[in-house]
DNA sequence: TGCAAATGTTATTTTCAAATAACATAAAAG
DNA sequence: CTTTTATGTTATTTGAAAATAACATTTGCA
């Protein structure tokens, strides 16, 4: 298989609906900024069409592109939280006594996610 | 200028600083469930060498990818919160009577970002 | 309404993301 | 310590991401 990986061509539904709210939310915050897309995509080093892309939630454009658009509007402060250790709750369960380096052992702690 | 961006070959500072973190996080998250990258990989449907660049935050691997993981943990609930348009309290001061489907007029509100 | 600007669309070209493979290193478990 | 498994590294191949350009369409504002 060569290279666009098939959780980019077809993602499963949750990963495309995040992307695409994804994509609106910036469009929201490029709006309320009055800036056109040309001058978002100037700020950014990038052309008008990958912010078009991002606005659509494009599945393999890539991730410093996205991170990109929200440094430009200010907003990339709201990545601090994605998968914080402290927050993953589910991981610390599972994370009973030590922690290795490596992983080992049976994998598949459950199959239903 | 061909494909590499400038924000994907040298990212601000906080845009990778923020990628480096969100990479460190997948790891934690995946170690926590005893996962190797291989079966991590397997879940997503790509190689594990795409999972190795996830967790050194790789700038130029496709959003989905990275969406993907978060998935495949369990955490990618996480992400609605990012550029949420209720909680971008800068944007919602500027939008202040109408907001049109189009930008337009002066842009530079602020240069100072 | 009419004009100017923003956004959408299509085609073409170039460069690299990701797969594959083979081997090296490192760490976990018995 | 030994064995097994996870992870790192390098080289090669190939398909698509992003730039560019040219034109169509739509929307905001005077």
């Amino acid at each position: 298989m060569p290279r666009p990986t098939k959780i980019s061509t077809s993602p499963p539904a949750a990963v495309e609906q995040a992307l695409e709210r994804l994509g609106r939310n910036i469009r929201t915050a490029r709006l309320r900024r009055r800036l056109p897309q040309a001058a978002l995509a100037e700020r950014m080093g990038v052309s008008r069409f990958v912010v078009a892309d991002i606005e659509r939630g494009k599945p393999t454009t890539g991730i410093a592109v996205y991170l990109g658009a929200l440094w430009a509007l200010g907003l990339h402060g709201q990545m601090r939280e994605v998968a914080d250790p402290d927050r993953d709750e589910e991981g610390k369960t599972l994370e009973r006594a030590r922690s290795p380096m490596r992983a080992r052992g049976r994998q598949a702690l459950s199959d239903d996610f």
